[in-house]
DNA sequence: TTATCGAATGAGACCGGTCTCAATCACTAA
DNA sequence: TTAGTGATTGAGACCGGTCTCATTCGATAA
C-alpha cells in the first residue's frame, strides 16, 4: 500500500532523481527513454520510478517537445452515424500509428468549428482532421497551416485550400442515385438535405457553401435535367437540419397537392424523418413515394421496405484521411494529395414506379 | 494581410513585451487576464498583440495553474447511440460551464480504459467521466482520485468506489420490462446482453462486473423466477459484444428446438441484430417472438412492427454527470452523490403472447 | 515639506519536463 | 606510463506561461 502524504504535488522527475541519487537529468534520461545510461543506473532509476509511482506529465513534455502525440478532429455532428463511423476509422488509424485522439464537435456551425479549432491549436496538436460546415470562411484554417500543423479535410473539400483532402464521389454517385429514380420511371423527384438557408427555398448553387451537398445537388439536378425534368431546381429542399426542422420539410411536402413521387435524402437522419412522416401521412413506400437515402445507416435494412441507399465508404473515409494526416506528421514531404473514394449503391426495395401516371406538373413562373 | 517570417516559433508572451515596450510581467497580466494595469498599458499591449497576432499557449498556462478547462470523458463505445446521446448532454453541460471536453473510447476494454485514464491524467484534465468497463479492476480509477482530480461515473455504479454517480434505474426497470412479457404470458423468456463471457453461457451473477448489467440480469430473474419460471438463469445469454458476436447468439438462439417466445435485449445494437436474424429465419414480431429492447434508438420506431422500448434518460444521464462533475470542479465541497434516474418504457407493437400453448420446457439437471 | 500609502510595473523564480554541452571516468593504444 | 577514446553523467538553459515580491511613482495627509 502506498499513501501520499502530499495529494496536491505529484511526483517529478526531480524526485525520482534525488530518491535514486543521479541528477536530474539522468533520471529524465530513463524517465525519457532517451539518450543513453548504464543498465545498473536505468533499473536504479526504474525501481525508484516505481517507489514513488512516478507519472509523466505529458503537458511538459509536449511543451517542450512541441509534439503532443495528438490528433484533433472537428467533425459535424457525433452523433450521426455517418461522422461516428468515419471516427472510428480514424481512431484506429491514429491508435495503429501511437497518436491519440481529441474530439470536437461543430454542430455544423462555423463559429463553434472556429473555437474549437482554436482550442484544438492552443493545445499543440500534432495535427487537425476537420469537416469544413463552410467554404467561405476558412480563415482560420489558414491559420492552422501558418501554425505548421498539419491539416486534413474530412469528407468535404475546399477549393481554394490546398490540404490533404479525402471525400467520397458525390457527384457521380448522386446521379446514379437519381437516375435509378428517373429510370424507374420518377418525373417528380425532391432532394432533401440539411444546408442551413432561410425559407428552405434553393435558389441556386451559389447558396451552397459545403462541396459534398453541391456536388450532390448538382448531380441531382444534372440527371432531372437529362431526364427532360423542367426546372428540377424547384425540387431541391433545404434546411433539414434538424429532426424538427426535417419533419417541418417533409410534411410540408407530403401534404402538398403536388406531392413528389419520389424523395432522395442526403442522410440517414433526415431519410428517417422523412420516412416517419411517410407513415404518418398513411403512406406506403414505395407503391406511393420512393425513397433513397445517402448513408447506410443500420436502420436502413430493418424497415419494411428495406431501404435503397447511397453506401459511402464512411469508416475508409475516415481510415485514409486519418493515414494521409500520419504519414506527414511523420515528417513525409509531398504536394497535398486529393482522394475521391468510390461509392456503392444498395439496391432494396424503397423504389418502385411512381404511383399514378407521371404528371410533369408545370408552374408558370 | 500579415505574414509570418519564422513560421516555425510561434508569438510569446515577451515578443508582445517587447513590442508594446513592457516587461513580461506587465504584458502577461493584460493577456492573461488578471492583476492590475493601467489602461493605457493594457491598450499597448493589445495593438502589440493584434499586430503580431498573438496566440496563447495553453499547454505553457494550464502547465502553471495546473487547470486546463478540459474534462476527459472515457465511454465504452460512442458509436453506440446510447453513450453518443449522453456525450451529447455532457458536452452541452461542459460547454455551458466554460469547459471542453476530450473523449476517449474504451471499446469496453480494461486496458484500453487504463490507457486512456492514464492519458487524460497526464493531459492534466481538470476531472474525469467514466462509464468503467470492469468492476473488477478500478486502480486506475483509483488513481484519478489520489491524483487529486474529481471523477464521476456514468451509467454503472462502482460498490466500493465512493464518488459522484448518475445511472438509471435498471433494477425496477429491467423488472417492468420483463413483467410486461410475463404477462403477456410468456414463459420462455431470454435476456441477451453484451458481456464479455466465455462460451456466451451465464452461471452466475459473480461473472458480471458491470453493475447496469448485473442489475438489468437481477431483474429479469427476479421476475422470472416471481412468475413461476423454473431456473431462469438457463435463459441468459452472454457475449452480444459485436453485430457478429451478437449474430451468432441469436442465430443459436433462433434456430434451436426450445426457441425462446420473447426476447428481452439489453441494448439497441443487439436489438437490431436480433431483429434482423428474426427477419431472416422467417419468424414474425410479435406473432413468432416477441421483443423488447433497452435504449429507445431511432430506428425501433419505424420497423414494422415498431418495438417497444427502455426509454432511459440518456440526454439527461450525461448531462447531470457532467453538471455534478462542474460544481465540484468549480470548488463546491460535498460527499459523493448517487443519482438513480427514473426510467420509462415505451410499449409500441413488438409485444404479443406467445406463438403456441406455452410450453414450461423442462430440462433436468 | 515630508512621511505615508496604494496603484502600477518590473525582476525573476517556478511549473516539469527536454536537451545541449562540458566534465568525468574506465580503458585502450602508443 | 600517458595521451586518446568513447561511454556516462551532471549542470543548467530553455519551453511559455503564471505569480510572488520588491520597486517606483504620484498623490494625499500631516
Amino acid at each position: 500500500m502506498k499513501n501520499s502524504t502530499q495529494k496536491t504535488r505529484s511526483v517529478t522527475v526531480s524526485d525520482v532523481a534525488r530518491e535514486a541519487k543521479v541528477s536530474k537529468a539522468t533520471a529524465a534520461r530513463v524517465l525519457g527513454g532517451y539518450g543513453v545510461v548504464s543498465d545498473k543506473v536505468r533499473t536504479d532509476v526504474m525501481t525508484a520510478a516505481k517507489t514513488l509511482d512516478y507519472r509523466p506529465n505529458e503537458l511538459a513534455r509536449s511543451m517542450t517537445t512541441g509534439k503532443s502525440g495528438i490528433i484533433g478532429v472537428v467533425v459535424g455532428d457525433i452523433e450521426n452515424p455517418f461522422f461516428s463511423l468515419a471516427v472510428r476509422g480514424i481512431t484506429d488509424a491514429a491508435r495503429a500509428a501511437g497518436f491519440n485522439v481529441i474530439l470536437a464537435n461543430s454542430g455544423e456551425q462555423i463559429e463553434v468549428e472556429k473555437a474549437a479549432v482554436r482550442l484544438l491549436i492552443s493545445k499543440r496538436v500534432d495535427g487537425l482532421i476537420v469537416t469544413p460546415s463552410e467554404s467561405r470562411d476558412v480563415s482560420h484554417l489558414r491559420d492552422i497551416n501558418r501554425s505548421g500543423r498539419p491539416l486534413a479535410l474530412l469528407d468535404r473539400a475546399l477549393p481554394d485550400l490546398d490540404v490533404d483532402t479525402v471525400t467520397v464521389d458525390d457527384l457521380d454517385v448522386a446521379m446514379r442515385a437519381t437516375r435509378i429514380l428517373v429510370d424507374a420511371g420518377h418525373r417528380h423527384i425532391t432532394y432533401v438535405t440539411a444546408v442551413d438557408a432561410e425559407g428552405s427555398e434553393y435558389q441556386d448553387l451559389g447558396q451552397i457553401y459545403t462541396s459534398s451537398v453541391r456536388e450532390r445537388i448538382e448531380g441531382f439536378l444534372a440527371v432531372c435535367r437529362d431526364a427532360g425534368i423542367d426546372r428540377p431546381e424547384r425540387y431541391v429542399r433545404l434546411g433539414a437540419t434538424s429532426p424538427e426542422e426535417t419533419r417541418k420539410v417533409a410534411t410540408k411536402l407530403l401534404s402538398s397537392l403536388d406531392r413528389p413521387t419520389a424523395i432522395l435524402a442526403s442522410d440517414s437522419l433526415i431519410a428517417l424523418e422523412i420516412f416517419k412522416a411517410i407513415r404518418q401521412h398513411g403512406l406506403r413506400v414505395p407503391e406511393d413515394i420512393s425513397l433513397i437515402t445517402f448513408h447506410d445507416a443500420d436502420w436502413t435494412s430493418v424497415t419494411t421496405p428495406p431501404i435503397t441507399v447511397v453506401d459511402q465508404p464512411v469508416y475508409a473515409l475516415g481510415k485514409s484521411v486519418a493515414e494521409l494526416l500520419i504519414r506527414r506528421l511523420k515528417g513525409e514531404v509531398r504536394a497535398p494529395e486529393r482522394l475521391i473514394l468510390p461509392t456503392v449503391i444498395i439496391e432494396r426495395g424503397s423504389v418502385g414506379p411512381p404511383a399514378t401516371a407521371t404528371q410533369v406538373s408545370k408552374i408558370s413562373g
